[in-house]
DNA sequence: TGTACATCAGTGAACGCGCGTTCACTGATGTAC
DNA sequence: TGTACATCAGTGAACGCGCGTTCACTGATGTAC
């Protein structure tokens, strides 16, 4: 019971901090109301508590992922929802998405491979649509494998520069978002 | 003298942990042979200091870019070698990279709005072959603004990607930058 | 019901560490007369 | 040529700080007889 305050508690302090290293163990005894040493009662060093946490953030993000694509049936129509849900996660766990994925953890470390990645739920709804519409022929391109890479590096791309330069006159979030699942989409669309 | 050698020193150790909070003033003290208080008759604080590094590192990114399409004449082709010497300039250097665009800072701070963006050097280059590409009528699209934006935000994230999941078994890097590119170009592409 | 003991979450004080920065200083070099 | 002084890059020791972690401990709770 302690133990999910810890966890809730080290993820409101990355959220704020956002940056591990700013997070001391002090600062979540404090937080839950404990003496530092208490937390070692229920991890055993601050590395395994960080990672733990972002393994809770890693699978929220694919629930929203999963909710988001829910009312659509239309491949496209999915991974466009897929995108949204994506960078909307970034930019309402800020410090979760920078320590997901742009700093260089091998945590999540199962992802070694296109198959481990697959396997990764946050990354498998917008492969499963990639694939789908290959399948109904809308796509002709690179394969499902080059493609769902291809929009995950474009989406993140978005994702992490609206979080690196928050001070830069973005247009609207939603806005940019469309237009960049749009052209790739455009890019991966059949001819004709 | 000892200013220039303190900054490669910087950028040295930088490059090394790819991180300026694991940068000490005393190490790079020690790396250009001197105690640490010596640095402060060079740099008011180690902010200055780093900053200081970036704003070189900024510059050859420019310098690179620049070299890279000098061979070409096409926008497109040009907008290509441009996007690998991006990459490259990523991979090369990745603390400077991460410290450049993966990090939340503001420094290079004139990158508030897009006409600043466009004054970046390192922007320059490619939006100035995007506008020529929509001039020669092969793009069509949102305008040359949000056309290059996105531009940018894709191979961002392939390069951020790139750094952050170094584990990951990538497709080899220059094979992943056409992909990108490609799809991209074929998003804006004028039809018919 | 009462006593003895085990369990165990949590405490408080301390450890050693590396950090950015400050401060009084040294010692070589250059200049003025 | 010799003396007095200013300049200034660099030193060495110390400052206060926050950190992760350890350690001996306390005190409440539960169990066995």
């Amino acid at each position: 019971v302690l133990r999910d305050e810890i966890l809730d508690a080290t993820e409101a302090l990355l959220l704020e901090t956002g940056d591990p290293e700013e997070v001391s163990i002090r600062a979540v005894a404090q937080q839950v109301g404990r003496t530092s040493p208490a937390i070692y009662l229920h991890f055993p060093d601050k590395d395994t508590l960080i990672l733990s946490v972002c393994d809770r953030m890693f699978e929220r993000l694919a629930e929203e992922s999963a909710a988001a694509q829910l009312p659509y049936d239309d491949p496209v129509d999915r991974i466009r929802a897929c995108a949204h849900a994506y960078v909307r996660f970034a930019l309402d766990h800020p410090a979760a998405y920078r320590v997901l994925f742009m700093e260089p953890n091998d945590w999540k470390s199962e992802m070694g491979t296109m198959e481990h990645l697959r396997d990764s739920v946050a990354f498998r709804s917008l492969y499963d649509n990639v694939v789908a519409a290959y399948e109904q022929g809308v796509f002709t391109g690179p394969g499902p494998d080059l493609s769902a890479l291809v929009m995950w590096v474009s989406i993140h791309g978005l994702a992490s520069l609206l979080l690196a330069k928050p001070s830069f006159e973005w247009p609207p979030a939603e806005a940019m978002v469309d237009l960049v699942v749009d052209t790739e989409l455009q890019g991966l669309r059949a001819r004709g």
